[in-house]
DNA sequence: CGTAAAAGCTTCCGGCCTAAAATATTTCGT
DNA sequence: ACGAAATATTTTAGGCCGGAAGCTTTTACG
């Protein structure tokens, strides 16, 4: 009579997912935009330059265009814009690729990488006081959460 | 001697919290992008817009455009262009507040509730298969990792 | 009143982003 | 060797986004 329908207790999981859902974003955004503010009214710089020369910064031997976006995970299109801006800025260079006229090779150049040592201390500070009410337990859990979500994104 | 310096373990506090910050913002964008992807197929749409009418389905009576901005998060000017493009295909409505010449209220219409209702159903279940790997208990406290960290960035 | 400040909104600029088309070069199969 | 397919990249079109400047209307205040 009173018996639980299964449907009930799906809806409910379904929705508090849509709730938690909400609150990753909400979450993830608020971090992301106050270290977007940072970068920008500090260094007057952005998240994407920031990302790009972190990964030449790992790479001393450049990056091909393909290698960044796919790295990055973001369009080809998207990563010419960002090396283009960095080149004009004087962060960055394309070198030809010897035997290969289609591939350039980007690399930091050596005031780039002054500049990225610079931003990328301030920017680790900035990520340890924007997380800094986490304990290392709630961090913990925190983690595999987000490697169970991962995993079901097919990472 | 051997005694262990406190800034060590600050320094491999920092360093975790930086990679589970970038695992956050992986994570986020892996769901995000799947559900812009799938938002773009399926209904030739975006987020932003989706995000724009279930405000405006939650508010029947309409919202001022600085409502929509304030409650989204998002700049003003943004918000000007997603609403036009709304209103050019027949989602939403911009209609006079009387008493106030410089204003207007957005209604969501007929066909935008019809259209949004449909959206609203099939995000829920993406965002319910995305994160369905999650068991309740993991789900409990990944929302409360969440709140900490959203308390630590003043909301 | 009459004007200064505030409020509501749009416009502009520069940057970010994807998907798709276009271009150039290289590789591969025959 | 030669044309087709694959690769590396840029370009284009359309949309998202913040910050700042600008416009109109309303409010506040002397």
């Amino acid at each position: 009579m009173t018996a639980r329908r299964p449907e009930l207790t799906t809806n409910l999981r379904t929705r508090n997912r849509l709730r938690l859902w909400l609150k990753l974003l909400k979450t993830t955004n608020a971090v992301a935009d106050e270290l977007r503010r940072r970068m920008r009214s500090e260094f007057d710089s952005t998240l994407p330059r920031f990302d790009v020369m972190s990964a030449l910064e790992r790479y001393p031997d450049g990056l091909k265009m393909y290698e960044i976006s796919s790295l990055l995970r973001v369009s080809n299109g998207n990563v010419t814009g960002i090396v283009d801006r960095l080149v004009e800025d004087g962060m960055a260079a394309r070198r030809a690729v010897p035997g290969d006229r289609r591939a350039s090779r980007v690399q930091l150049t050596h005031k780039g990488q002054v500049e990225f040592t610079h931003y990328a201390k301030e920017h680790r500070k900035w990520v340890d006081e924007l997380l800094g009410n986490l304990q290392s337990e709630e961090a913990e859990t925190l983690t595999k959460a987000l490697d169970t979500i991962l995993e079901g994104t097919a990472e």
